[in-house]
DNA sequence: AACTCTTACTTGTATATACAATCTCACTTT
DNA sequence: AAAGTGAGATTGTATATACAAGTAAGAGTT
């Protein structure tokens, strides 16, 4: 096991993100230029624009070209879309939540899921098929691709008894996720096992989560379009 | 009046895109190398380098240390996390906007809305019907209520020429905003509009804004789901 | 006082180079 | 046949450098 050396850019970038979180640095407020960076920290003014520029990517920092870059109305990104464990936004309805295991297996995957997952097509994964119920009416299908290098008793674990999102994250910590949303229609197969007809729209979100080792896995989460809803919510 | 030139990555990721979006090059097949591209279009190794992890970013390529750069999924898409404008999010992708103004009103405002809005149902309000285009094909149906208090001239303006999004940002900058997405059918009305079928599922967004003064607007964003899709990335 | 010009600073684009880390695949060894 | 090795390709990180382009502020002129 070899300690993975920080890079250089990341080091800038947590720098700077503490001075902003901690409140040093205020909105609109300049922060050092590239440059200065460079001296600071002692690295080439590419790497000091590189962390620079994915903060601004990122949406904290502004940049203008010829006077400078400043922080930007503050941070947005933490509460937006928040990945919440299913069963506790069921309780919290105060409604009754129960699952369903369809099934929990090795696979081989194909392609498309191996580039996502970054193993290799054919290499086998985890996968796992379970369907949320709110008092007794099928919410959600939730089919979970799981990267086995880092997730090991997966295939142990019974899911009527405790969310899949909730064993990973306490195995694996969640860094950083993304998601997908779209509207579709439901294939046969799951119109039936949410119980609606095949055209009612189901609204669909592919999330893929990462911890600091890597990908961990790969989640399609289908809902009847007129059961569930997502919110969000951001503070600029 | 200066042409400005056309910077090199600009031209690489341009000429990506078309490759792309002409099906010349289909979903997970793999795009040129760095070195490759480097000699196709007489640039430095970083300038390709910047190409290709622009539109990494932007979700059209997917790339892996040692293997390559592979074409990701190609649904439009845009993002939860900011609040873009979808003319700029459709020139991004390359492709031509248009916008048609169905209409542009004072409005008397039933009790839902004017809880929304925070005023009194009977008040009046502004309301905006604007249908987007991508490449000349309706993508996106907007319809907005704005706060009269906050906003003046909302009704003088030509909203083929701007988008309200970006109207309402000049005049009164965001500060917050909520969202909530649903997976719907289209009424008989928007179905038209949308030239979809009547049961394509679509991407409803509903969505509200605050400024510093208060609310600003609450706008139904409806897209056919077959042709839209939200992203968001998050980082814990 | 108002205006223009210059200058310094900052970000944007681009090149050339070097080495590290990772993956693939053919080849060799067992 | 299976396992291990190593070369080559590919992306990731980092540096040093150069010039372009936009901004702001001060100097100088009218």
């Amino acid at each position: 096991m070899t300690q993975v050396k920080t890079a250089k850019y990341r080091v800038i970038k947590q720098h700077i993100c503490e001075k902003i979180e901690s409140g040093q640095w205020l909105e609109h407020s300049k922060v050092p230029s590239e440059n200065e960076l460079t001296e600071q920290f002692s690295v080439s003014r590419m790497t000091a624009r590189r962390a620079l520029q994915e903060l601004t990517e990122q949406g904290l920092l502004v940049r203008s070209q010829g006077s400078g870059t400043f922080v930007a109305n503050f941070k947005s990104q933490s509460s937006l879309l928040e990945i919440r464990n299913i069963a506790d936004e069921i309780h919290d309805r105060g409604h009754q939540y129960h699952a369903q295991q369809l099934a929990l297996k090795a696979v081989e995957v194909n392609e498309e899921v191996a580039i996502l997952l970054a193993l290799k097509a054919g290499d086998s994964a985890y996968y796992s098929s379970v369907l949320h119920f709110e008092n007794n009416v099928p919410i959600q299908l939730e089919q979970r691709f799981v990267n086995p290098k880092l997730v090991a008793n997966y295939l142990e674990q019974d899911f009527t008894q405790i969310t899949p999102h909730a064993y990973l994250s306490s195995e694996a910590p969640l860094t950083e996720a993304t998601h997908q949303v779209e509207a579709v229609l439901a294939s046969e197969n799951i119109s039936q096992l949410l119980a609606i007809s095949d055209i009612t729209p189901c609204l669909q979100v592919k999330r893929r989560t990462w911890s600091s080792q890597g990908v961990v896995s790969l989640a399609t989460l289908t809902s009847p379009g007129n059961k569930y809803r997502l919110g969000s919510h951001l503070i600029f």
